[in-house]
This record gives C-alpha cells, sequence and structure tokens, in this order.
DNA sequence: TCGAATTTGTGCGTATGTATC
DNA sequence: GGATACATACGCACAAATTCG
C-alpha cells in the first residue's frame, strides 16, 4: 500500500484515516497538527494543510481554530427510525430511537420537540411534478418542521398536500384540528382518502446554504435527503422532503415479511 | 448575500454554485478556469482553486486534468429500487429499475450482471456482533457480489450467513444448488426457517480506497452504506452489506399500508 | 507527427488574522 | 500576553493530461 509515485499528501491522508478507522485514533483524539505532521512525515506544509483538509471534508475530523483538529464522535450512534410495523402511520415515518445499539450505550432519552409553519403557497415545480399538479396553477398546503433534539437541530422536513384535496375539510391544517399531529395516512382517512402506498427515495447531496444554517453544519456537508410520496389508488396526496445531516444520522428502515408466498 | 467580510473564495465559490444551480452553468458545461477566475473575479490563485477544489469535493462539478472543470451530469438519474410490494425476497432487496422518472427519458433497459465469490470465514468482528455471533470462533459463509450494469461497476455486496445455520445442508452456498440466486428468504425457507423480519440502516460515509478503486470512485468519494439484517423470530440469521456510490444513485422504498388500523 | 498552449494536480514558502489555551 | 493552531490569502514552480494548430 501507498505507492511510491502516490502524491505526498494521500501517504499522510491514507494513514490518518488507517489510524481513526482502526482506533488508533479514537474518536474525540486530538489528529497531529499541521507542524506535527510535517515534522513527522517530513511533508511540506501544503501536503499537511490538503490531507486535514480532506479529513474534515469527509467528515472525519472536526478542526477547531486555535486548538487543533480531533476525530469526530462516532458517526452515528442516532438512529432515525422507520418502522413500518409498529408505526404505520407515523408523522414522517421517522423517529428517533434512543437506545444505541452497542451494550451498555442506553442513554437517556433524549428531548424531542417540533416546530412548524403553515402556509397556502404555489409549490416549487419539483413538487408539483412529483403530486402531478399544474405547475403555476395548482395551491398546496406547505408545512415546514424542524425537530429538535434537547434543542439541538436534527431534522428539517417540509410537507405538500394538494389544496384540491384537504381544503375546506376539517384537516386542511395538518398542525390543527383534532387529528393534530397524527400524520398522513390517519388524516387522509379522516376524509375518506385511504392511503395504501408510501414510496421513499433516499439520497445524498451537499447541503444548501439555508439548510446548513438551520442544520448547524458546515455549508456544503453531505445530507440525506428522503423524498416521500403518500399514494391512494396510485394517486399522489402528499409529497415530503426530509432533510438530515448524513454525518450525524442513519435511517433504520425495518420490514415484516409476508408469510406463505414461497411454495 | 456576500457580506464584504467574507473570504474571498467563498464569493466565488457562491456565485459558481448559484450558476451552476440555476441553469445558467449546465450539466457538462465547461466552468471558468482557474485562470479565466483569477482574471474575472479579481482573486488570487489560492481563491480560484480552493473554489474549483471545494465544488469538487461536492460532486457538482468534475475536473479532468488538462481539459477543464465541468458541470456534473444529473446526480441520479438511476434509482435502486428495494420493492418490497413486488419482490419481498430479492436477492438484495435491491433491484435497478431502469426506468427514468421524468417523461420521455424511458432509456433502454441496461444489461446487468452479477459476479459473485463464496467463501468460509472468520467475520469481521462488527459482523459476529450484528449476527449475535462469538467473535473469533464462529465461522461464517460469505459471498462478496459486484453488479456491473453495462460492464460498468454499480453496486458491492457482501453476505454473511453463519455456518451453523446453513452447514451441510442444499443451500449452503448461496450461488450453488437448486436455490442458487433465489435470495436469502427464499433459500432460508428451504431449510425450514422462516425469516419475519428485515431490517436496513442506511448511513452515508466516505468510501474506503479498495471500495474506490472496485467502484471506479476517487477515493473518499461519499458512499450510501446500507447495513441489512435478516431475521427469523428475532434472531438474526444473515447480514449484508451494500456499497454504492451515493452521488450516482438514489435508493427507492416502497410500502403498501396495511388497511383496517385507523379506527 | 510534433510541439506549443492550456488546464488541472501537486508541491513549496510566506504572510496575516483570529480563536484557543 | 504569549504560544499554538487553524483559516485564509498571495505567489511561484513543475508534472501530467489534454487540446489544437
Amino acid at each position: 500500500m501507498g505507492a511510491p509515485n502516490d502524491p505526498v499528501y494521500l501517504r499522510v491522508l491514507e494513514h490518518l484515516r488507517e489510524r481513526i478507522r482502526g482506533g488508533s485514533l479514537p474518536p474525540g483524539a486530538r489528529v497531529p497538527s499541521r507542524n506535527a505532521i510535517i515534522a513527522n512525515y517530513g511533508v511540506g506544509e501544503t501536503a499537511a494543510k490538503h490531507a486535514l483538509q480532506v479529513l474534515a471534508a469527509e467528515g472525519l475530523i472536526e478542526a477547531r481554530a486555535g486548538s487543533g483538529s480531533y476525530v469526530r464522535r462516532v458517526p452515528a450512534p442516532s438512529c432515525l427510525d422507520h418502522d413500518r410495523l409498529r408505526f404505520p402511520g407515523s408523522p414522517f415515518g421517522l423517529d428517533e430511537q434512543a437506545q444505541a445499539s452497542g451494550p451498555g450505550l442506553a442513554r437517556p432519552a433524549r428531548r424531542l420537540a417540533w416546530e412548524h409553519q403553515t402556509e397556502q403557497v404555489l409549490p416549487p415545480p419539483a413538487i408539483a411534478r412529483r403530486l402531478g399538479l399544474e405547475p403555476g396553477v395548482d395551491r398546496v398546503t406547505s408545512t415546514r418542521y424542524l425537530l429538535t433534539a434537547d434543542a439541538e437541530p436534527v431534522q428539517l422536513a417540509t410537507s405538500y398536500e394538494p389544496g384540491r384535496l384537504t381544503g375546506g375539510t376539517p384537516v386542511a391544517m395538518p398542525e390543527q384540528g383534532p387529528l393534530a399531529g397524527r400524520g398522513v395516512i390517519e388524516r387522509m382517512a379522516a376524509i375518506g382518502i385511504r392511503v395504501d402506498e408510501v414510496v421513499e427515495e433516499v439520497s445524498v447531496r451537499p447541503s444548501l446554504r439555508a439548510e446548513a444554517t438551520t442544520l448547524g453544519l458546515p455549508s456544503g456537508a453531505p445530507v440525506l435527503l428522503v423524498e416521500r410520496l403518500h399514494l391512494a389508488s396510485g394517486e399522489p396526496v402528499e409529497a415530503g422532503e426530509i432533510v438530515v445531516a448524513a454525518g450525524r444520522f442513519r435511517l433504520r428502515y425495518r420490514f415484516g415479511v409476508p408469510q406463505g408466498r414461497q411454495p
């Protein structure tokens, strides 16, 4: 490993990466400083700088000016749980699970809180297309949510429902009325719409400036994007976008297996 | 936007980002070169270099030495489809869907091929823990898969099954015998094990060197990692790891909603 | 076919500002 | 206040790949 022809900074980068993965540099540990790298590896300042920069961009270390660079604490002890077995109609199909998977790591449950804000708007073109609406004509009920755990921002979500479906009904405002906070499926059922299919697409992209600010991330850090669609008889009745910091969380999907299908 | 106190390179970076997002620099277009940026924005070489570097790290542009930097073509036209409605027992719960979502974009289906390789090994500690095995003692059947589409590497997967369960049975080798390629659930059913639950955890991390090489990615580019577990009556019977390039694919999950649960 | 110009990748040194300890 | 460390910034140099006359 480490061909002699490799760029100098790669030698440093990969050695540090291995030490982090292997545990020789445990989470929270201080990574060698720029000057230490220059001395220890016999490289120039540029190479040392570049190696640390890349590690930071990858989310493996966190640099604090004046102090040093530190190995990021475990990438994802937190799990956003999508459990269709237990919560077929949960608000966003994503619930935080406080328990850690490792033994003896059970942390106290965190205090969760939702902020939300609903308005009637013309949907962005991408949403209009997903909902099968005419762009620039049909209006939607848009609700923006911010989930915080212990006052720390965790999850950003936006839900869009065609005004044509819920307008004038008791469930027009997702977070008001008798079914506030009960989730799309229950609310739709209350007005006679049977949601029978949910599709979620998971992708990764660099965070937008606004998202990074709201979630307390460095601008451009990767986020997990879940684009969700609720369908009733093939007709889209709700579209949602969920954004979480990719480095801090993982998504857990859980399925039951229908029995009696294999002959 | 663009506070006068902002770092110089951020001005360049954000201007280019906006032009890319806004379409003024469409996919495939050439991004201004280092020298062009120096001239147009009146900044130094370092700032120009840094801005391009960050855009490349975010996956928005692709730099070709000697030629220039170009806006990356659409981030994720390809969809790895996990469709529990239609394929409850598909080999990896992930099937490629050739059709694009946009209208008129139906591309010809791609030729898919699996390579695989099975061996008996002591599992890595993380896998042993997930399977509830004693580390360093119990052996597993490990099968490595590489999925290619039109000879282009797409998906890397590793499956682990406790030797204790399948050893000596007709389905000990996943890709041999009567049920080759039929998936975990069917194969387990053949030896009397009823898989009744599947858990998948989705996370993002920088690619390891080996993965990057196999998948044809720049080292450290983000990958989507799916850690899967098949369970029978709460007992883990198979663990799998699936790795795909985060920038090139998205995962699609599809669920049916059980009816008659809302009173 | 060759060579010149361009562009990125990598590398060096140096300097200033600012946060932390 | 002083030492340390990172962030940003300038400039210069060379190698390798690409493009094009």
